[in-house]
RNA sequence: GCGGGUAUGGUGAAAUUGGUAGACACGCCAGAUUUAGGAUCUGGUGCCGCGAGGCGUGGGGGUUCGAGUCCCUUUACCCGCACCA
């Protein structure tokens, strides 16, 4: 017999069907309640999608279609991610440019994923890197530049009030979130009116007396995205800098090439501003604790104080930072960061030669090694000493490198009993450990509990850590020397990229400052995708008539990051083709937060927190009415793959199969996994497969086959293990793939890719298909459906709807064959039961449910099918077994009336006291009746 | 070191509030049917034992009439952060 389930024709003839109709676009509809379902947009790369990518896809698409039926108005949209780093480096090779690549990739990215039938609404497409869409990038960019953080309202406001302010009553009042100190970046040479005291302070009429120049300078301190010369993360071989997300173990993420600390004038982003709100908005958001606790880890706030230890015979104070003021009494030494701008003028002339030697032996370790060499004590004394400022005595000043100059105020005040590293530095260089709690042993260890009693501590005897740290805080405040403080981990953004295929920033330079521009800025043409010989990123290869606006002296020649675009894609979706506006406010109001996101996880520090900043921004100056993103966010596993191996001899061209490899020396090299079945490779396959192994010879096992080793490893192009669900669509059908991938287990899980079990979903349709139809016609009884199968008819929509209720969508695919094997052994092809059946496959297998859909009869599409009710009075039964059990066996069952309560069959049980006797030799003595099904009786 | 997670048959996994652990599927075994179809159907399949029976959710302890599920403790693996003062 012919396939009955012929899923080729049928998938084709739906994709066709949809698209001809709109099936799937949607508007927004007061009269019903929305619900927007969102996917990560992918980077469409040249390798085409793997069957991991349309896992979220596949299980957000379902619950896009479960809504529907619940009747919801669905946003469903998808789009591209298209700016980005491998089609600007297959540009600089081929010379091609990265729009052509971009384009191409796009195109089959569309083609596989129109197979798998999803229900996108493809007319609200956006690509990051159209100059329609980045117009927008471009637009809020230039908002974040006229916007400053007032700490007073606790939210961004336009320059226009900070001006005001200063205009009124100059810094006095102003209450900005930005670096405290930003005055020491300020170039002096441009306000030769300040005395060297300058900190910061200026009045009102020093305000109105400053040049427009002056004034810009003044305000580039406070925008939201500024310029400034600062640290950064310059990756060599990539020729660019780097967020701190974007550099993993001291080397890029991308490529894994290594990073350097270098300083260079570069716009960023200050997120920093937004830390306490990033932090508290994650206790508004239904995301899961692992990615909300990275968040946490990322921003790192942590509360203590501020204290300025003066300095012995120098005018200069060092400020540290410590989570642990109450200990302040056990400070023994400071340390500083090598880098420490007062290291070179504290030292002592006889210190000079080896505190200078440390720096430099400092400056030649790369960020990598100071990682590594954790456990290494280095450091050196630096001749000088700093006033302990409770006791008056002498402290010595150390410069060691595992104070980061980046963190705090790159110096630290040490205290060996209550800080391991401090501990153990103490120890090496055999400094005091002076004992600061009542009964500690210090002789081993340092003691980190805040609940131990502080002794040796003047005022603080006798209290406890937790005790003693207001106390003191409020004794240091008041004597002038410390000052409460909240300390973040978090690092402003570095935003400018020096690539070609990114953002170009609306930014033109007169006399070096930078001014705005109101208008879409297009990438220019270049003639290399290469920086230029000076170093230039490569737009400054473009002319000045190349631009499609050009002003001032020149224009910037940076483009924007990779999650530029990224941070806010979610609003364009909801009104895509605005020239108007990123977005009207009267789509956002309608369409508001996401309600459900899915994508990887990997994201928590980049795009997941920069969109989450922006967002707050946006919200901030009155442009959207939500402040979070993303309501709900599941993130689901990765899709590992299954790489094959075979063994070659050493410096030989014969392999030998995996059972006899240990015999030689061999070298493992990974195959193609499409020459591998079962484990067994495909010999003359292998032979054909690449012209090394032409005439490759094997040593096969005993039953004449080659055996492949394996093993579990990200899928990846460099490993052959590739598995692309073209091949598989092919083979199956989209909708065996769909319900296959979600069969697999729970989406949140990481899982090796197996086919091995492709069969049993398969044959589920095919099973179902016969339930419908006998051959290629239709069998539907328009009778009245048994007890039976109504019954599993309803449990099956109880478990399905509490299944995706709550998210779990492997479950699904379960709970639908049963039902299929229970109704194909009652008999039943019931349209009463059929007809439901088929709306609650649809979410799963949207081409077959259409087909039966209308082999049922229906004109119409099963999308608008209404999800089918529950009636609990299927369910009920007459008569339930409960099983008694004694002592945890079951001894007897107990026919009684399926509506009696737990109570009643207490009673009952109670009455049948003969029969447990019989069992048992005695009487119960106490009866449990629980609701469930069981009775345990306690002798 | 800190934080998060996972652990159940040969395999992927179910078990939603503590209630007959292993549903569903793969694989395997036996049989039927058929002979080129990655076929279909029937039965079996946690482990030990011929059996009655015993043992079973990483290990140990606890709460409970009853624990995969709750509490304590411990081990292994995965992920993230990491001289963050």
């Amino acid at each position: 017999m012919a396939h009955d389930y012929d899923f080729r024709s049928i998938e084709q003839k739906w994709r066709k069907h949809w698209d001809a109709n709109g099936t799937y676009a949607v508007t927004e509809d007061d009269s019903k309640e929305k619900c927007y379902v969102l996917d990560m947009f992918p980077y469409p790369s040249g390798a085409g999608l793997h069957v991991g990518h349309p896992l979220g896809y596949i299980a957000s698409d379902i619950y896009a279609r479960y809504q529907r039926h619940r009747g919801k108005n669905v946003l469903h949209p998808m789009g591209y991610d298209s700016f980005g780093l491998p089609a600007e480096q297959y540009a600089i090779q081929t010379g091609q440019h990265p729009a052509v690549t971009t384009a191409n990739n796009l195109k089959r990215y569309r083609e596989q994923l129109d197979k798998l039938g999803f229900c996108y609404d493809w007319s609200r497409e956006v690509r990051t890197s159209d100059p329609v869409y980045y117009r927008w990038t471009q637009w809020i960019f230039a908002q974040l530049f006229d916007a400053w953080y007032n700490q007073d309202s606790d939210r961004a406001e336009h320059i226009d009030t900070l001006t005001a302010k200063f205009n009124e009553n100059g810094t006095y009042n102003v209450n900005a979130g930005n670096d405290p100190e930003w005055w020491k970046d300020l170039d002096r040479a441009e306000f030769p009116q300040f005395s060297e005291h300058f900190a910061g302070e200026f009045t009102a009429v020093d305000w109105q007396s400053f040049t427009e120049r002056q004034r810009q300078l003044v305000l580039m301190h406070y925008r939201l995205t500024y310029l400034a010369d600062s640290w950064v993360n310059w990756c060599p071989a990539l020729g660019t800098v780097l967020a701190n997300d974007e550099v993993k173990d001291g080397v890029s993420e991308r490529g894994g090439h290594p990073v350097e600390q270098k300083r260079m004038r570069q716009w960023s982003m200050r997120i920093t501003a937004y830390a306490e709100r990033l932090l508290s908005g994650l206790d508004t958001i239904d995301w899961t604790d692992s990615i909300k606790e990275v968040q946490r880890n990322w921003i790192g706030r942590s509360q203590g104080a501020s204290v300025w230890f003066e300095l012995k015979d120098h005018s200069g104070k060092i400020e540290v930072f410590t989570t642990r003021p109450d200990t302040i009494f056990g400070v023994s030494f400071m340390v500083l960061a090598p880098e420490h701008p007062l290291v070179a003028e504290i030292t002592t002339a006889d210190q000079k030669a080896a505190v200078e030697a440390y720096q430099t032996a400092a400056k030649a370790k790369s960020e990598r090694d100071r990682q590594s060499n954790v456990k290494d004590i280095s450091g050196q004394f630096t001749g000088a000493y700093a006033v302990h400022p409770f006791t008056g005595e002498p402290v010595p000043v150390w410069i060691a490198d595992y104070v980061l100059a980046g963190y705090g105020t790159g110096a630290v005040m040490a205290v060996p009993a209550g800080d391991q590293r401090d501990f153990d530095f103490a120890k090496h260089f055999d400094l005091p450990i002076p004992a600061i709690f009542e009964g500690v042993d210090l002789s081993e260890e340092a003691h980190a509990d805040k609940g131990a009693v502080l002794a040796n501590s003047d005022f603080l005897n006798g209290k406890t850590g937790y005790d003693a740290m207001g106390v003191c805080i409020d004794a240091m405040e008041e004597q002038g020397f410390g000052l409460r403080k909240i300390n973040y981990r978090l690092r402003d953004a570095v935003f400018s990229r020096q690539r070609y295929w990114g953002e170009p920033f609306p930014v033109y330079y007169k006399d070096e400052l930078p001014q705005l521009l109101d208008e879409l800025v297009t990438l220019p043409p270049v003639d290399a995708y290469l920086p230029t010989e000076d170093g230039e990123p490569p737009l400054a290869r473009a002319k000045n008539e190349d631009w499609n606006v050009f002003k001032g002296d020149r224009m910037e020649t940076n483009t924007m990051p990779g999650w530029a675009g990224s941070s806010w894609y979610f609003l364009r979706y909801m009104d895509p083709h605005n020239t108007k506006a990123f977005c009207d406010r009267s789509k956002s109001d309608y369409w508001g937060q996401v309600d459900l996101y899915i994508g990887g996880s990997e994201h928590a520090t980049g795009h997941l927190l920069y969109s989450r900043f922006w967002t707050k921004f946006l919200y901030d100056m009155g442009y959207i009415g939500f402040d979070e993103p993303f309501k709900k966010m599941i993130n689901q596993g990765m899709i590992l793959g299954r790489s094959s191996f075979v063994y070659r001899i050493k410096d030989s061209n014969r392999f030998v199969t995996f059972e006899k490899r240990k015999e030689y020396q061999t070298q493992r090299l990974h195959v193609d996994i499409s020459l591998v079945e079962n484990d067994t490779l495909n010999v003359e396959g292998f032979k054909a497969w690449r012209p090394e192994y032409a005439d490759a010879e094997f040593e096969l096992n005993d039953e004449g086959k080659y055996t492949c080793g394996h093993e579990v490893e990200k899928m990846s192009k460099s490993k052959y293990n590739v598995q692309t669900p073209d091949e598989l669509v092919e083979r199956f059908g989209a909708d065996t793939l769909r319900c296959y991938e979600m069969f697999l287990g729970p989406l949140e899980q990481a899982k090796p890719w197996d086919t091995q079990g492709i069969n049993g979903v398969h044959n589920f349709l095919r099973k179902l298909w016969r339930l419908f139809n006998e051959g290629t016609e239709v069998r539907v009884s328009n009778a009245d459906p048994s007890k039976d199968s109504l019954k599993s008819l309803h449990k099956t929509i109880k478990k399905i709807t509490e299944d995706l209720e709550r998210g779990s969508w492997n479950t699904v695919v379960s709970a639908l064959m049963i039902c299929v094997n229970e109704l194909t052994d009652q008999g039943c092809h019931h349209r009463g039961i059929l007809e439901p059946l088929t709306v609650l496959l649809a979410p799963y297998a949207p081409h077959l449910a259409e087909e039966l859909w209308s082999r049922l009869g229906h004109s119409g599409s099963v999308n608008d099918a209404t999800w089918p009710a529950f009636d609990e009075k299927h369910l009920k039964e007459d008569e339930v077994n409960y099983p008694v059990q004694f002592n945890g066996k079951v001894k007897f069952q107990l026919k009684v009336d399926a509506s009696l309560n737990p109570k009643q069959v207490e009673e009952l049980l109670l009455a049948n006291e003969n029969t447990a006797q019989f069992l048992d030799g005695k009487a119960p003595r106490k009866i449990i009746v629980v609701p469930g099904r069981i009775i345990n009786v306690v002798v």
